[in-house]
DNA sequence: CCCAGTACTTAACGCTACTATGTACCAGTA
DNA sequence: TACTGGTACATAGTAGCGTTAAGTACTGGG
């Protein structure tokens, strides 16, 4: 009822990406779960719903990537506040190498497609 | 040519676009499994599954985005040959809107990152 | 008191690529 | 004949990711 479904396309297509530009948006400065998927909502990526920013946060805090920092809020409960660490920095430049790699190739393929 | 590994990251990032990768080959010409993996694999994915492919077509065949001829090979079993339809097109199109509006995203996180 | 906005959690689910294994056809060769 | 290697396709089982859907909890204003 609320809200476009996401595209099997895109949803697919997020899978992998998805944690790359969370990991990109904490490289630039720390950040808590609802103020990142405000800012993703912002950047065109309307259709991402809360949970799945969370269930992703999770997931790269229990694989060491972040650092974690209860901060209190005057709105509401308390913020988990997220940063990248060194393996994170590490992990995040890995990304960008495979993130070029295919985006070269998929580059390469619209080209010869025309 | 440095092909790159696969890792978990490349897998995750994989889903989603290798179709789009499949259909944009077949766009520029038919082809079948075999000759899809191999020409995968000189494109630098050399780490690509046959059964990977394999099951991708069947997938692609089920949803009605190509069509589908045998024709027999002089040095193994008769080739399933694999064409883009009207459909397919249509896919394949929207496959490059979505795939254009994610490498626009992650250009612009890039940019930002440095 | 209720409600809207803020903020986080998590089980169940669907989809994709990967792994591993198998079948089958053919040419060369010893 | 038997064996090997290259060609060609099929598929069950698995892991991982994003999504859905439901929930908890804190705050300030009507």
């Amino acid at each position: 009822m609320t809200g476009v479904r996401v595209g099997r396309q895109m949803t697919e297509m997020l899978k992998g990406t998805l944690e790359g530009i969370v990991l990109a948006i904490l490289s630039v400065q720390p950040a808590y779960g609802y103020d990142i998927t405000a800012r993703l909502r912002e950047q065109g990526f309307t259709d991402i719903a809360e949970g799945t920013v969370y269930a992703l946060l999770v997931r790269i805090e229990r694989n060491g990537l972040v650092e974690v920092e209860k901060v209190p809020s005057e709105k509401g409960p308390p913020r988990k506040v997220y940063s990248l660490n060194t393996p994170g920095r590490a992990y995040l430049d890995e990304f960008w190498v495979t993130w070029g790699f295919l985006a070269d190739r998929l580059g390469q393929l619209k080209k010869e497609g025309n």
